[in-house]
DNA sequence: TTGAAAGCGTTACCAA
DNA sequence: TTGGTAACGCTTTCAA
């Protein structure tokens, strides 16, 4: 059934049926709420490619995904929020997949030219991160989530990285520890930078070195964590405290702190970054971690909402959000055992 | 730019250009060529909606997701491997956030009537599954990623649950374990049910009883994977192995046995299914855990391949795809401890 | 092998 | 407050 048929049927003319559906103000209220009522009843929906044809806006969202990294459980948190807030106009996530940097921009080109989406998200940017810049250049709206420019004429929401590595780093200070190792997200990736800056800076209000070697960069895999705990271990003078970057990176942590027979909270220090998800869960670990704790969910909510103000036009290009980190202090945490 | 000024700028007619981008045949090899390297050097790619519109096809693939339960990471790597066959044609993947079961009918209503994907994907079938009927009504093509009905009328593909549950237990039987405990998805999901059986049917054929305290239904979480090992171990006479559902539920288990004073592989095996993702992995735990083992990202892959079939006309109502599940032995299992 | 032109189903402008 | 109708940009039929 299309617009002309359906019009026909309950006796109005295209032109009003499509304002009333649309909520155009000029439609009198007793007739919008009748053509409303109708459309329900005889399940009519206007066909998304014509209406796109017609208006220029595509109802979707896009999102280009590198197929290996960057598609982690994360993503998945994030999109489940996003998608909550979006659902409730309608607008869809659209989702492509490519192998590499290269093709995650002929993607946007691609994205731009056929007018598949009105607004593109951007995740994880990089130091020098190209994408920003060609976007604009596409005439493409983008937010970012992650931290961009101050002055970039673009829209972000990022958390407090640097801040939240700045509180956890110092709290482990104040309770006594001088030497603390960082599993930190890859070099180069902004939200990794910040975070180490946090971890430097407060180390270095304290005078303390932070030695390279006490600073480990990669996935947050459970492997890696593991491994850079053994290798923390095996150093001449072990850290007595460790930031890791997620809780996948923090399993692999308490894994070779038992393995090497010591007990974190009480050997050893533990605080976590805890995206939040319902899989895994700081409170139920043994014992249980502490964290710098920001929801990816909540995160997505947002990023819904900018993007809708974006898509009504309301101009959002300095819209930038920082998010403060909760420090959540558990088990993992204790003062360095007398040496 | 659209295709008329494209046309008009390598001095073609729309058609012949149209034709050239589609891949027709009668166009001489030599202008096709010719005109796909303007394309790409102008950056030239038609609009979708309008290609849309003409065609009736959108060029998208759909999955509604319900916000709770069945958005996890398994999520993510079926994406990936999905979106990775299916921007091999540049199809992309719609994603629609909904609350719950009947929004989920309301968005297939939706997508269907307004013509904005071409097929959908269905997870997670439930017994009495009533929304494979109701896309049938709606003529909305779809695939399955599970068990469907083998007279169906619908394409599916699933890995061998009850064969992978069937041998894991058998193998346990084999060494010597008379009490298997079950940590099962939720009860009424098909490939729960499933494992149930092979788990079930196992144990019949050696006389043995699978007393309903031994089985355990909920979401793969760390949490409820750590509370039913906790339960199993607190029973007068507590199984001597385990099966979990997934890694996460694994990561419990192996917690609630670790807080008893008890080692896996010793006093006490496991088996886990492992799904196959890159940040928490079955050769890293301590032990190693053994696993039934099958990949999300592959299947994701496949029913890509599917679904690129079924949009280009093959008629696949009748594909049907069990794959069978790996059964890989490591340390976590062991004959039952001398009573 | 190429081209002209008729739809595809909306939206939005203009008129009433 | 409602209605007629010209775009929107593509695909595909028919003709050459």
């Amino acid at each position: 059934m299309n617009l002309k048929e359906f019009a026909k049927s309950i006796g109005m003319s295209q032109t009003t049926v499509s304002r009333a559906l649309s909520g155009y103000p000029e439609v009198k209220l007793e007739t919008r709420e009748r053509i409303l009522r109708l459309a329900q009843e005889l399940g009519y929906h206007p066909n998304r490619s014509a209406a796109g044809l017609a208006t220029g806006r595509a109802g979707a969202v896009g999102i280009v995904m590198r197929e290996g990294l960057g598609f982690d459980p994360n993503t998945t948190e994030f999109m489940a929020g996003l998608g909550s807030r979006l659902e409730t106009r309608q607008i869809d996530i659209l989702i492509t997949v490519v192998e590499d940097r290269q093709a995650e921009l002929a993607a946007y080109r691609r994205l731009a030219a056929s007018k598949r989406v009105d607004a593109v998200i951007l995740h994880t940017p990089t130091l020098d991160d190209e994408r920003m810049q060609f976007l604009k250049e596409l005439n493409m709206p983008f937010i970012v989530h992650g931290r961009g420019d101050e002055d970039g004429g673009y829209p972000w929401l990022d958390i407090d990285n640097l801040g939240a590595m700045y509180r956890a780093t110092g709290y482990l200070l104040d309770i006594g520890h001088k030497r603390i190792g960082l599993i930190n997200g890859a070099k180069g990736d902004v939200f990794a930078e910040h975070r180490e800056q946090g971890y430097r800076r407060a180390m270095k209000e304290r005078g303390l070195q932070a030695p390279d070697m006490l600073v480990v960069n990669g996935l947050f895999t459970d492997d890696i964590g593991y491994r850079a705990m053994q290798d923390f271990l095996a150093l001449p003078e072990p850290p007595t405290a460790v930031l890791a970057g997620s809780m996948m990176s923090a399993l692999g942590v308490m894994r070779a702190v038992r393995s090497a027979g010591l007990q974190l909270g009480r050997d050893l220090s533990l605080i976590a970054h805890d995206d939040v998800f319902n899989y895994i869960n700081a409170d139920n670990m043994v014992p249980t971690v502490s964290t710098t704790r920001s929801s990816m969910r909540e995160a997505g909510v947002r990023i819904g909402d900018i993007i809708l103000q974006m898509l009504a036009g309301r101009d959002v290009t300095n819209h930038h959000e920082i998010w403060p980190v909760e420090l959540v202090l558990r088990e993992s945490t204790c003062p360095p055992p007398a040496a």
